[in-house]
DNA sequence: TGTACATCAGTGAACGCGCGTTCACTGATGTAC
DNA sequence: TGTACATCAGTGAACGCGCGTTCACTGATGTAC
């Protein structure tokens, strides 16, 4: 039994180090990843890999699903260090931590917010991950003053009550539209950064993030702190 | 003379040929498009094609380059058509151009505001094709009513008088922030839909992506139409 | 505790394919006199 | 208008490389009795 336990965990960590080699190569080829590059680094024959992951598709699902889980921890970290009561603390801590991480860690980011791989179809598998910071972010709007913006039209109230109960039970329709158009500013800022857009644009990337960011909690409707006090 | 003339113009019409062909096979191969295959396509030798693009990098270039023109093209025909004193308005029939433009040639759309392609790096001769859309939104915002949002930190206030230098002469560096922002926000719109995170997300993509980018132009500080009145 | 068998990790060769780029060449089309 | 030469488009073979996946196999490690 021991034994059994033993041959599980090196395989575990056989099957770590092959996903961490497979990250190195990222940088170089991008999602056209070569798992016969990764076998090489290595020292395997190429074939050996198969014993730890059926194809190369498998092996992309698996460092997909890795990427959204640490992005996902680190946000929701940073996020918890901050005051419950003080909302913008937590979105401005939500977004510096989903850049950072990126930045740190920018062909992973790549791989998941960037063009999708032709040929590739993510599996439903991914998900879970996926809506972590989401959630995160979900949780942020929750019992906030009152609606932030313009009315939201009546076409949209079907879809964003539907994401509403996925992602933040509680939230009013209109709120959740801003949380997801503020989802949305925060990834396009994080992309524009890593992506090559603000190259010779901003030089101070860090302040101009955060101030878009302070921006886009304007229209989260949690912009100021005062909020906590006036209760 | 005209036996000159017209080499060059079968010369310019099987440029284009192969150029179209290529965007074709982008959709297959996203930006790892194969030389080979576009000759194969076109029924010729692959070495052919070093006739018209001394190397693959070159024909990337011209694709995007062709990209950044085409989209910038339709957006600039679209505001044209607004009543210029609404402001409103005219941003929003930019945003809906850009989308519907990357809805229409989406693998283009990639192609330059996707993740880098690996190993591939942009010339200088690309910038002054991606800077129309740009410049279009510094036209829009050039001239409008009070700063809008919080006040800049002093940090930005460089980089953003720079960047209004460039793009929108006139526009305070306020302004410029709420500018660059709202550019952000839009492309992050339009990838974010395009590269498939809205799925099962949001269903009434238009309309949402209306909501947002007025949410936005209220960032800007030309939500309103009665500006124009109030003069 | 010792032995027979089953499981598993890893090998190395092979299949069948694709790629970008170079090079010597042919033949048609243009240019200059 | 006719001829000699230069330019250019396109060919086809070759170089040297890489890839994902399969398959029969060896040898070590575990399991059951």
């Amino acid at each position: 039994m021991t034994a059994a336990s033993i041959r599980a965990r090196v395989r575990a960590e056989m099957t770590d180090e092959i996903k961490t080699v497979a990250r190195r190569h990222l940088a170089a080829d991008g999602a056209n990843l070569s798992l016969r590059a990764v076998a090489r680094d290595l020292g395997m024959a190429s074939s050996a890999v198969y014993r730890y992951f059926a194809s190369r598709d498998e092996l992309l699902t698996a460092l997909i699903i890795d990427a959204y889980d640490a992005m996902g921890a680190t946000a929701e970290g940073a996020e918890a260090a901050v005051d419950r009561d003080d909302r913008p603390g937590r979105w401005l801590a939500t977004c510096h931590a989903v850049r950072d991480w990126a930045l740190a860690n920018p062909h992973e980011y790549a791989l998941i917010y960037g063009s999708p791989v032709p040929g590739y179809r993510a599996p439903q598998a991914t998900i879970g991950s996926a809506v972590r910071v989401p959630i995160l972010i979900g949780a942020i709007l929750v019992g906030a003053a009152d609606d932030p913006g313009d009315p939201l039209p009546r076409t949209l109230v079907g879809d964003l009550t539907a994401v509403a109960e996925q992602v933040a039970p509680g939230a009013t329709p209109q709120r959740m539209a801003a949380g997801v158009a503020a989802w949305t500013h925060l990834f396009g800022a994080v992309s524009f950064e890593l992506f090559g857009q603000y190259q010779n644009v901003i030089e101070a990337r860090r302040e101009f993030f955060e101030y878009q960011m302070h921006l886009a909690s304007a229209t989260l409707g949690i912009a100021s702190i005062k909020e906590k006090v006036a209760r």
